[in-house]
DNA sequence: AATTCGGGGGG
DNA sequence: CCCCCAGAATT
């Protein structure tokens, strides 16, 4: 099977498989009909690490609030990550309002079609550059996610470490690709390693390319791509202290503008120390008759796991916050109003354990 | 070239 | 539990 062969048989799978999903137009809607390429942009950052299901509702959350990129660039960075709570991989937001910023800036809010115009903006990488110019501009890019990294380690079945190798399926994937509906292949591509081609128990005997596959041929496809060992997740444990003000406001402190979780909303705590010697060193928010809250809650990150106490306190309304470099990035918060705030999934748990119920 | 960034779904 | 996911930025 030659090239155009292959495109021409994984666009027929297309057309009749594609998914629906609200960020694509088509595959049956017209030949020129090209997606939005601000609905475009604003899906891949979310897509990132990320799979579909997830970002689905995030999607829609944010094209409701901010319907096109002016809006967005005109919005408050802390209205972006109350919005991007729970989605993970926060930096990404923060890239985003500051692209949205750039393409009004100086862009005059039309998104670029150039290579390195896209990567010069924040948060767009080699990936998403060349899905935005192959789904958005009908460019002929050479589209790799770890979707079709996987694919083409399948078909040519290439069995030195992925790591080694990117640009030989680089190579491969842009040679594959056809003129004529790029962005169509490229989505193709991606919805077979979702849904076909996948990691574990690839369905071989459904697959659209199993006459041009390699690996199955040589009974190898469970088996790529080959990966690097993972190395393994330390614990790391600490004290998170619940402050309850008479009034119903709950303690909550925005975290520092670099490194884990940056510019989020935080539970105040301490340690998030690999075992539980320095653990006692810092002190608490403010001075109080702190309660044991039984049990504890975990939570894993992406190379740590944690493990954390509540501590929790009552105090009355003119309490003051202990330490003064602090207070300028505390702030008392209604506790009805927690669900809307920039809380990440940590700091959910921690206020869902400390009150006995969801936010 | 390695590490740092979240969170969740599926085997 | 372990795997990986429409990766990018930093070191």
């Amino acid at each position: 099977m030659d090239k155009r062969q292959h495109a021409s048989v994984l666009l027929s799978w297309y057309d009749e498989h594609a998914r629906v999903l609200p960020w694509r137009v088509g595959p049956k809607s017209g030949r020129d009909v090209r997606a939005d390429p601000y609905h475009v942009w604003l899906s891949e950052i979310m897509l990132q690490q990320t799979v579909v299901k997830t970002v689905i509702p995030y999607f829609e959350t944010f094209l409701a609030r901010w319907p096109t990129v002016f809006e967005l660039a005109a919005c408050d960075q802390e209205d972006v990550l109350k919005r991007w709570a729970g989605l993970g991989y926060y930096a990404r937001a923060r890239n985003l309002h500051a692209c949205a910023k750039v393409v009004v800036s100086r862009h005059d809010g039309v998104f670029p079609s150039d290579e390195q115009q896209l990567l010069a903006l924040p948060g767009i990488g080699p990936y998403t550059q060349s899905a935005i110019r192959a789904i958005a501009f009908g460019k002929r890019a050479g589209v790799v996610d770890g979707n079709v990294e996987r694919v083409i380690a399948r078909l040519y079945a290439l069995k030195k470490p992925v790591r080694e190798i990117k640009s030989q399926i680089q190579d491969k994937a842009f040679a594959l690709t056809p003129a004529s509906r790029p962005g169509d292949y490229a989505q193709a591509m991606m919805d077979l390693g979702a849904t076909i081609c996948t990691p574990k128990r690839p369905a071989c005997a459904r697959c659209p390319l199993q006459e041009n596959c390699l690996a199955l041929k040589g009974d190898c496809a469970a088996a790529l791509p080959v990966r690097a060992a993972k190395k393994p997740k330390p614990v790391r444990t600490g004290t998170a202290f619940l402050v309850l003000r008479e009034d119903g406001c709950v303690l909550l402190r925005q975290r520092l503008d670099k490194g884990l979780l940056a510019k989020m909303l935080e539970v105040p705590s301490r340690g998030w120390i690999e075992g539980q010697k320095n653990a006692r060193n810092e002190s608490a928010p403010v001075q109080a008759q702190w309660q044991q809250v039984p049990g504890f809650i975990t939570h894993t990150f992406t190379h740590f796991h944690l493990q954390l106490d509540v501590q929790c306190a009552h105090v009355s309304a003119d309490h003051p916050v202990l330490a003064a470099a602090d207070r300028a990035r505390c702030r008392w918060v209604p506790r009805h109003e927690l669900g809307e705030q920039a809380l990440p999934g940590v700091m959910r748990k921690i206020l869902s354990h400390g009150f006995g119920e969801p936010l």
